[in-house]
DNA sequence: AGTTGATATGATACCGGTAACATTGCTGGG
DNA sequence: CCCAGCAATGTTACCGGTATCATATCAACT
């Protein structure tokens, strides 16, 4: 309490929580360096010397810490990830991907949700860049400009996901969302269909529904067939809003003879709604998708569809960064990942087909 | 290039990469910790210092590092979650609920999938106490032994999630799988079902299907029914493994009346397999499952089912774990969170209800 | 024998913040 | 007028690792 005219102590070492790394080398009779050289690159030290510090670190359960060492190295081993929302199973995939190959790797994974929102996403990106991350992965190429601007001047290298249009600010891992769905609609239109409908998330803040339409409307000005406002709905990625768009378009627009759905959240959920009022697929309506959910595959009928390379994306994402973390020279920076256009029972079969 | 002579210099500071808080010091006339303070906490601050430093920080960009807060201060902003898979959406659904709220107060959230395994799992907490997080989140109430020893001794605040039946570590929250199986069982035999199968998760390392499968056992024999063995089938999180675990129950036990699923993955895969045979559901067969996915109200029929509070469980680990981080004080151990059956037209109603 | 180079290990400063304590200036009660 | 007490700010050491350079030992070569 009172310190009795006795001179304060020096300020000394206060241990905190666990174990550190002087403590093993302490144990193991070497200098901490000789511990940190063992950990990082066992190669360095002799072989009598490995096996004591492994037995220290065992005896005490040593962990390292890695806010120290992210602190002394400059480098730490995380890598941050920025996607729209975590609850649509496409982008779960890419975190799976992400996930298993950085984890391989040593790496960790920071999550966030943007909400499909670019403020929110520029924000998200501050913040990130506040851990120091070893590598950034962010979804779609459309930034808001403070957003943009990070990710330019950020040390890390960064990737950009689901969309390959533009030129990358750093890399790119995708496909072309435009052709994709560009040839999807082709491919009704071969198959006969002329009055196509369109269920397609709101493209505001995202550049692959964006794409995605712009792909309907240039397949369908293309083949000179009419581009009909009303036939055009919105919907946020729910089963629920699928279901209502279909509805609508049922309602309102008794001529359309097939629904393109740009996901297959609405593409399932339109589809039950179908079922729900008797209307037959593809007898009275065809109905396509976008992604090629498992459930599209089980649907009666089943499901035609884009496959797109969810889980790949995340996998070739975490890839490119750990090549550019590890040497600093160039990979690639725009990958191709392609899609495949999956005619199952909902649709009719366009002409080229079997 | 050469030093011709002269002695090296001494070693100085090599700035490296971002701004740091004594550029801004600099910039602003003032001393670093009053930056620091300023970041932390403005109040402790004079209203003149706090403009001239807002002005640097907003000149010259400055974002904090974490990584050396974290060490300086002995406290990281970061939460890490250990859950089976991302790709099952009652775990999306409570990572969204965990980021949100996290967000909200300044953390972030570092997540890692053990796909079911303990063993993983108890690498990945070791790998996450190595970033010395402020909080971690794991599902279910059993671990390996290595993993609960690393648990029972981490300083950080610890959550175990979906599952209350046993004494948590720390602090649990969810609600009893078992009560919740047992309800739902117990409703469908008021419902006049005698002959119930069960699909069920494996139950090794999976404490929440293992309870379930209790709570079914449990149901059936409290009310003097046969259990049979035949009767159950283990599968995988597919809606393919759901399909083909109600084909292979449809094939070989015709006498069964309805299907208790103890996962709406199986229960939506089988009722669509059920759908593809022209099997009626209720008429034919009654089908139940577990976790309320969105899906299963936009089934033809809608299906009976478990509503289970997903979102919450992530948002109220969330405010747990800020809860303790904020003060020492230990709040709620155990947590229930309650679930609710919910019956659709998947299923007769029990006597009880309507 | 002296030199060279490779191998193994250590000493020290430093990473970019913050905790703890010190200092300064000012206000107001005695 | 003196000093306690508060407000605002500064000084210094330290967090737990690693980068950098230094040192020690020993074999091989000239």
């Amino acid at each position: 309490m009172n310190s009795s005219g006795v001179m304060a102590a020096k300020r000394r070492r206060r241990p905190r929580g666990r174990t550190q790394i002087r403590d093993v080398a302490r144990l193991a009779g070497v200098s901490a360096i000789t511990v940190s050289r063992y950990i990082n690159d066992p190669g360095k030290v002799a072989e009598d010397t490995r096996e004591r510090i492994a037995a220290a670190i065992d005896k005490i359960g040593y962990i390292p810490n890695m806010v120290a060492k992210g602190l002394s190295s400059n480098r730490t081993n995380i890598v941050a990830a920025i996607i729209p929302t975590i609850t649509n199973s496409i982008f779960a995939a890419e975190v799976s991907g992400l996930s298993d190959v950085l984890k391989e790797n040593g790496h960790s994974l920071l999550i966030s949700e943007s909400g499909y929102s670019l403020e929110r996403e520029a924000e998200l990106i501050q913040t990130m860049i506040a851990q120091r991350p070893a590598g950034i992965v962010v979804t779609g190429q459309v930034h808001s400009e403070r957003g943009a601007k990070l990710l330019r001047t950020v040390e890390a290298p960064v990737v950009e996901t689901w969309e390959i249009g533009a030129e990358p600010i750093d890399m790119c891992v995708g496909f072309s969302n435009f052709d994709a769905s560009y040839r999807m609609v082709t491919g009704l239109i071969e198959a006969g269909y002329r009055r196509i409908g369109l269920i397609c998330a709101p493209i505001t803040a995202n550049d692959r529904a964006a794409r995605r339409r712009e792909g309907y409307l240039a397949a369908m000005g293309g083949a000179g067939l009419d581009i009909v406002p009303g036939w055009m709905r919105d919907a946020k990625f729910t089963f629920h809003e699928g279901a209502r768009a279909m509805g609508e378009l049922l309602d309102d627009h008794t001529e359309l003879e097939a629904i393109c759905c740009a996901s297959d959240i609405f593409a399932i959920g339109g589809a039950m709604e179908c079922q729900r009022r008797g209307v037959r697929i593809p007898e009275d309506i065809g109905i396509c998708g976008f992604d090629d959910l498992e459930l599209t595959r089980m649907f009666n009928p089943p499901l035609t569809t884009v496959h797109v390379p969810r889980y790949e994306i995340g996998e070739k994402s975490a890839a490119m960064l750990l090549a550019r973390i590890s040497s600093e020279k160039t990979v690639e920076r725009k990958v191709d990942l392609g899609f495949e256009i999956v005619w199952r029972g909902s649709t009719h079969p366009p002409s080229s087909s079997r």
